[in-house]
DNA sequence: CCCTGATTCGC
DNA sequence: GCGAATCAGG
């Protein structure tokens, strides 16, 4: 599908209309949204009230100084590398279990928190083995880990491996 | 993760 | 010139 008067036309007048790349790529039809972006900056139209910081030029290659730094993963296209990367994360904290506590599933009973800590199936798989009360099957801590609201999955990831 | 536009560059 | 890939940001 080539760029006809007529669709280039369309183009003009969505564009100026407001409606987002996205949207006039679907009403053109057969065509994706980057070939409408590619096309509305080789017309000259871009520029339609956008935020400043998106306007801001993008550098062609990483920064090699600074604090932006530890090119471990190198992001190839074509012939060119050219990557960079934010400072990873630090691990999040894990909340130890004491070994002596920890429970085989044979060793669970009605008193020891059933809570799995680590990969099932990994060697290193058992289960927290807290001692429970109130007729609940996690320990105090996993019962907080296991109700709370489940919007926070970061914070549920997180107390899952300990 | 959904979306937005911006930019680069092989084709 | 075209637009996928990739970027930065909301």
């Amino acid at each position: 599908m080539g760029w006809t008067d007529e669709r280039v036309e369309l183009l003009k007048k969505l564009w100026s209309d407001g409606l987002s790349a996205s949207q006039i790529a679907a009403e053109l039809g057969g065509i994706t949204r980057n070939a409408v972006i590619g096309k509305v900056h080789r017309l000259g139209l871009s520029g339609r009230a956008k935020s400043p910081s998106s306007a801001a030029p993008r550098p062609r290659k990483a920064r090699s100084s600074g604090h932006m730094l530890r090119v471990s993963r190198p992001a190839v296209r074509g012939n060119t590398a050219l990557a960079y990367e934010y400072e990873p994360e630090p691990e999040p904290e894990l909340i130890e279990i004491p070994t002596e506590q920890r429970k085989t599933l044979l060793q669970l009973n009605e008193h020891t928190c059933r809570w799995p800590v680590g990969d099932p199936g990994a060697s290193d798989f058992f289960f927290c083995g807290g001692d429970t009360s109130n007729e609940q099957p996690y320990c105090s801590f996993h019962c907080r880990v296991a109700y709370q609201p489940a919007n926070d999955r970061r914070r549920e990831k997180r107390a899952f491996r300990g």
